[in-house]
DNA sequence: CGTGATGAATAAGTCTGACTTTTTGTCTCC
DNA sequence: GGAGACAAAAAGTCAGACTTATTCATCACG
């Protein structure tokens, strides 16, 4: 991950930040920079620092004479990978874990029929190297080995659509797939099906079928809803 | 939009922030706070404020005895909407409308599906009103009230959608609908084809039909990225 | 009564200067 | 030429004094 002690203000922040997330300050709270300053042991300046960026995050709002007032969590920039962290560890996690994985149901497709166009040669060939990774660990309960994998496929389908936009959700794919081989229950060995269509993923971006590209992801998207739905219905 | 002038700091971000998302300063570039301070005339303390907003942005990185340096544009925030409109303001905008563009054609069509099944019968009236107000305003050069209802349009299925990651990217398809009318040149009146892709949505969100609302929208939005193509192709 | 002006209290905002800590580059010395 | 000590540089931290905007309450006036 990012570094977790770059500075007093960080150390501030891992706590104060997945605190406001998890909703602990209903919207509209105050929180005043003297008691915080106080409460942590750190001087004003400091405490200000972090304040800017639960800020710049739309997290909080500094107004004179008020305070720092909690915002509602419809402002909050639910995409800062930080955010996305903070509430991943906190109490609405299922929640948070379906929507990013509607998200990926919506992003994940496109990227892949975009990827088949514009992925090089060695995007391809390490596509392949991944897909091959997934199959030889999909059996005998070596979830790690295939959770490595797999978060490295989908990043270079992400990468190789050439979208900045859609690179820069490898790391929210990464938190989801690691989220459900890791907290959510997952005793069994991977569903056969899915490691298959990734497979054909990469033959169909080798091939440049994009249509075929994108129709097979969501097929495995469309998996990943289910898998969701049969947990919390 | 969000206050232009909220603090000494913010002033300050205000010219920074779009140099450095500019690439004035290429990747690797080291910045001293000191200097930063002197050149925009404000105390250290401010200058710190504004580094830690920069670093929460993933634009910059600061490390002892180094200095300030400028992280390489891929591993920037793109989803914040504050390097958005940065980026939106300088140079290659063209290459950004682009991106995001793209985006919305992957997010809309899934929003306006999900939205169908989702939607409250005060959304349905409220989809309702925006596209009459689209026709309305349709012929006439009158764009600027076309545009208002486009965005509220477009504004009401994310937020129908009931996922809270599509609702955010609301402020986002607000810019690039209202870069497309004022930059980019846009004499003419709106495609009526368009138009009326947007009554037909409303309809299918209101009839709960969430196949034809979804690929309504795909047309919607294959339109957009056509457009695009045919100014810089 | 309301209504608008006055003023005091409050908390954030700003600046300054001194000090600490980490990192890096260099200069020995073996 | 490599290992270790040393010095310089820049960010990091802190404390305290001061400024400024905002809110709230009070009071006079219509």
């Amino acid at each position: 991950m990012t570094t977790p002690g770059r500075g007093l203000h960080g150390r501030v922040l891992d706590t104060l930040g997945p605190e406001i997330t998890a909703g602990e300050y209903p919207p509209g709270s105050v929180l005043r920079t003297d008691e915080l300053a106080q409460r942590f042991d750190v001087s004003r300046s400091v405490m200000r620092e972090a304040v800017r960026v639960l800020e710049s995050m739309h997290l909080v709002e500094s107004r004179r004479r008020v305070g720092v007032t909690v915002r509602p969590m419809a402002e909050w920039n639910v995409y800062d990978p930080q955010v996305i962290r903070w509430r991943l560890a906190g109490a609405d996690r299922p929640r948070q874990l379906r929507s990013l994985t509607v998200l990926r149901s919506a992003i994940e497709p496109v990227a892949a029929g975009l990827a088949a166009r514009h992925a090089t040669a060695e995007q391809c060939a390490e596509l392949t190297e991944c897909a091959l990774g997934m199959v030889a660990n999909s059996r005998g309960h070596k979830l790690e080995e295939y959770l490595v994998h797999d978060v490295a496929f989908h990043r270079v389908i992400l990468d190789a659509s050439g979208n900045e936009m859609f690179a820069r959700l490898g790391d929210v794919v990464a938190e989801v797939l690691a989220g459900r081989t890791h907290h959510d229950v997952m005793f069994e060995d991977p569903d056969p099906a899915a490691v298959t269509l990734h497979v054909q993923v990469a033959e169909a971006v080798r091939a440049g079928d994009a249509a075929r590209a994108e129709e097979l992801t969501r097929e495995i998207t469309v998996g990943a809803l289910q898998e969701l739905d049969i947990l919390a219905p």
